[in-house]
DNA sequence: CCGCGGATAAACACCC
DNA sequence: AGGGTGTTTATCCGCG
């Protein structure tokens, strides 16, 4: 019933007709970092992209202020999707690959990709709270939540605007959320800047996370027992990743010739741990890259399981990163809920 | 059925 | 005055 679960959740992938430039075969580990348009891992990896001021006012003087966390948004409809959460990218999140090789096979259909927004599983809170995090200062006015939210779920872009309303609901009502005074001699414009209170980020964070698994409740992936007990312990998954231009065709399992076809499962956003970095990559850490949070789908091929991340662009075939859950890896996991408690 | 959490709508006051 | 912001209340819905 759950083929992909437990031990058989081995190493495969699968070959992309286009393979992304952005892995190198020869050397993995530097594969996964990081799209074209995306800096190197550098002392700035980590640190949001954010504009020289970071001063908050900056967000209302630029209604794009928050633009910068999604990369290279060449068009619009390159943020019509969920994923588009490429800053993460940015942030060095995703664990560097030590993937064994991974089989080639036809290329996935893409009338399997999700296509048209959808509402977001998370609710306003936990969007808020990602827009916050996710910001240079961890602070935010609500017009800048506003444009995180629509920059990064397209859903809003084109929803009745009730929404907005739902989340100054959602700040004046929740706890975890505090209003700070502005400093009026940075102040342009309205409202005060919001930011989480620490006592209460541990439960967002786990809401986050049951969002998740509850998203994922059909999911034979998250029906791994692995991940179960991972999930009764608070720990979140870990992506173990490997780069599309790193397949194996050797792997005997899924032979470029596999009569298989991925099955779009879930959209979801994972908590992933922050990962041990090249030398390249020596620099202080985001806090928020040690919770990090991305949007990745996932499909089935037979007994296995993928996860396809979208890189800097649509989820086009030739800019996505074909991720595959590892069962060791997500039993090494950190909890979030630690990783959270060490920051405050 | 009940309680709870979340979403949504609406009204109102305040501030710029 | 108008619009954005913040607060509060009410209602509905889904879930356990």
């Amino acid at each position: 019933m759950c083929p992909g679960a437990g031990s058989q959740m081995e190493s495969h992938t699968h070959t992309l007709p286009s393979l992304s430039p952005i892995h190198s075969p020869t050397n993995p580990s530097k594969a996964l970092s990081l799209s074209p348009s995306l800096p190197q891992p550098s002392a700035t990896a980590l640190s949001p992209p954010s504009p020289p001021q970071s001063t908050p006012s900056h967000l209302l003087q630029s209604p794009g202020g928050l633009k910068p966390h999604c990369l290279s948004p060449s068009t619009p409809s390159d943020q019509d999707d969920l994923t588009c959460l490429n800053w993460l990218h940015q942030r060095n999140i995703l664990p560097l690959s030590k993937m064994p090789p991974l089989p080639q096979f036809e290329s996935p259909p893409i009338s399997n990709l999700p296509s048209s927004p959808a509402k977001p599983p998370y609710s306003f809170s936990s969007l808020i709270f990602m827009a916050i995090e996710d910001s240079p200062d961890k602070r935010l006015p609500v017009r800048g939540i506003y444009e995180w939210i629509v920059n990064n779920f397209p859903y809003y872009r084109t929803a009745p605007s009730g929404w907005r309303n739902s989340v100054r609901h959602n700040l004046s009502l929740s706890k975890s959320f505090r209003r700070m005074q502005r400093d009026k001699s940075q102040s342009i414009g309205k409202g005060s800047l919001w930011c989480v209170c620490p006592e209460y980020r541990p439960g967002l964070l786990e809401v986050l996370k049951k969002t998740h698994y509850c998203h994922s409740s059909n999911s034979s992936l998250l029906n791994n027992p692995v991940l179960l007990e991972a999930a009764d312990d608070g720990r979140s998954a870990v992506c173990d990743t490997m780069a599309i231009s790193d397949l194996d065709s050797n792997n005997p399992t899924l032979s470029s010739n596999a009569p298989c076809s991925l099955i779009s499962e879930h959209e979801e956003l994972v908590a992933i741990q922050s990962v041990e970095l090249t030398d390249e990559a020596e620099s202080e850490k985001d806090p928020l890259a040690d919770s990090g949070y991305i949007e990745f789908h996932y499909y089935q091929c037979e007994q296995y399981q993928y996860l396809v991340l979208p890189g800097n662009s649509d989820l086009d075939l030739e800019t996505v990163e074909i991720l595959q859950l590892d069962a060791e890896a997500q039993e090494a996991a950190g909890s979030l809920l630690d990783l959270a408690g060490g920051n405050h």
